[in-house]
DNA sequence: TGACACCGATGTGTGCAGACATCAAAACTC
DNA sequence: GAGTTTTGATGTCTGCACACATCGGTGTCA
């Protein structure tokens, strides 16, 4: 029988099976598991079978379940036992439960939400680097993006991806805002993601580096206005390029919540 | 000596502190001490030394450290200790760490970067929800669009109040957005937080109630641009309304983290 | 006889204490 | 200074006591 460090080594989890804790494998399978909806909505577990499943202590199956807790999959009551919560109470910007989602049936929702998200925040994010960002971070940005152009023509697809990165890890950086600048994390992940699944053409976009150099510019010289507009431009195409993935999704209404 | 049962009951946090379970209490403790800086960046805690400190057992202790790891306050190094990150780890996202920021030294810097978050999404929040949202959604924004309008007139502060959460929440839900929907907790907090600080108009301003029922009955119609126009309007009010308490708190540049 | 309130048995998470394993920092040796 | 050993903290495992929600049985009253 596969114990949960077998699984590990077959796991699409790079840098994380890289971590040797059984409690970090455990929290991957059942939150993957949940996640998936092998584990579904209201499903019961008990800590003692969760102990044999795993193969793991008692120690390592409560502590996975905390973190678990925390990030609204499960719930535990006395006498019951530990139950899935149903999506909605899942919190959507942690960044574990994106990356489940990200490789999961739910693939084309997240990535809907995720760039929704970016559409909504990248615009305004250029506005305040363009009000606000250091000087250092706004040369970068030019840097960057002269980089980025040269790489686009060049047909270098490795070094454009890590340029594309950097350029809106920086620029979301540079608004001052921690929560934006929190979302590089996940714009890297539908970047790549991109590359991964052959959403990339070979040469890219005219338009689209020169919308980026624009911005960067536009940033440089604290035109607020011309860098939102150019941060659009590119979120539009962007959303245009991808929206093909989720075009089978449903979308899902969270009911509101009240006390 | 006082334990964490004393602490708890003078504790600012209402509904948690029913909650009476010692892990809950305990990653409270840590969590409102790291945010306010009492823990500082770099401070290294020994488990064997938080046990005595909190009176509590190895066990409790292990499992807050879990979930307070898990948001990025803390990491775990062997022969070294529990160290305290700097703020650019926290998960910003996260409600328990925006609740903590709330109510510390940093609360104008969250609330600046709540309001831009919510600047940024509500706008797409209610062209969503103009285009996709189920028509049950759209007749309740309308009617609570018209009560809150009745309620401003009258005064009623707390109802208002009700309702104005009850209105975003609404509207983010019905965009059908997880991430969107997901941020009516922290709209909630901020709403509230602005009563609780008296930044409440005893009337509030005739403009904002009618663009609420513009945002409504734009949302109803399918009006997807007027929708957002409207948003932004409120926003824009908002914004402004709000920004004095912020005037003294640098902006925080997060640095790209780069692998 | 039926409805209802009470109450105790049961099972599960919660909290505790102690042991050993593991592994990386630090000290030591050459 | 490179390699080795020591050390000390987290990681993991286990047995136990306790709290308490749920369920079923019992008793009371109409």
């Amino acid at each position: 029988m596969p114990t949960l460090w077998d699984v590990a080594s077959q796991s699409q989890f790079r840098l994380e099976s890289m971590s040797t804790s059984l409690h970090h494998r455990a929290i991957e399978n059942l939150g993957t598991r949940i996640i998936t909806g092998e584990l579904p909505t209201g499903h019961i577990m008990l800590a003692e079978h969760l102990e044999e499943e795993l193969k793991v202590s008692r120690s390592v199956v409560r502590e996975a379940v905390r973190v678990l807790q925390s990030l609204g999959l499960v719930e535990t009551t006395k006498r019951v036992g530990i139950r899935v919560l149903p999506p909605s109470r899942w919190n959507p910007f942690d960044s574990q439960v994106i990356r489940w989602r990200l490789s999961s049936d739910a693939r084309g929702a997240q990535l809907r939400s995720l760039i929704e998200l970016r559409s909504a925040v990248e615009p305004a994010a250029a506005e305040l680097a363009a009000n606000n960002a250091p000087a250092q971070l706004r040369r970068e940005l030019v840097d960057i993006a002269h980089a980025l152009r040269d790489a686009g023509h060049s047909g270098d697809a490795q070094k454009f991806l890590e340029l594309d990165i950097a350029f809106h890890s920086v620029l979301l950086s540079g608004s001052g805002n921690e929560m934006f600048a929190n979302l590089m994390g996940q714009v890297a992940e539908t970047l790549t993601g991109r590359t991964v699944h052959g959403l990339m053409p070979d040469h890219p976009h005219e338009g689209a580096l020169q919308w980026h150099v624009d911005l960067a510019e536009a940033v440089a010289a604290g035109d607020a206005a011309t860098a939102r507009d150019a941060s659009e431009q590119i979120m539009r195409r962007t959303t245009s390029r991808l929206s093909g993935t989720w075009t089978d999704q449903p979308r899902v209404f969270i009911p509101v919540r009240r006390n």
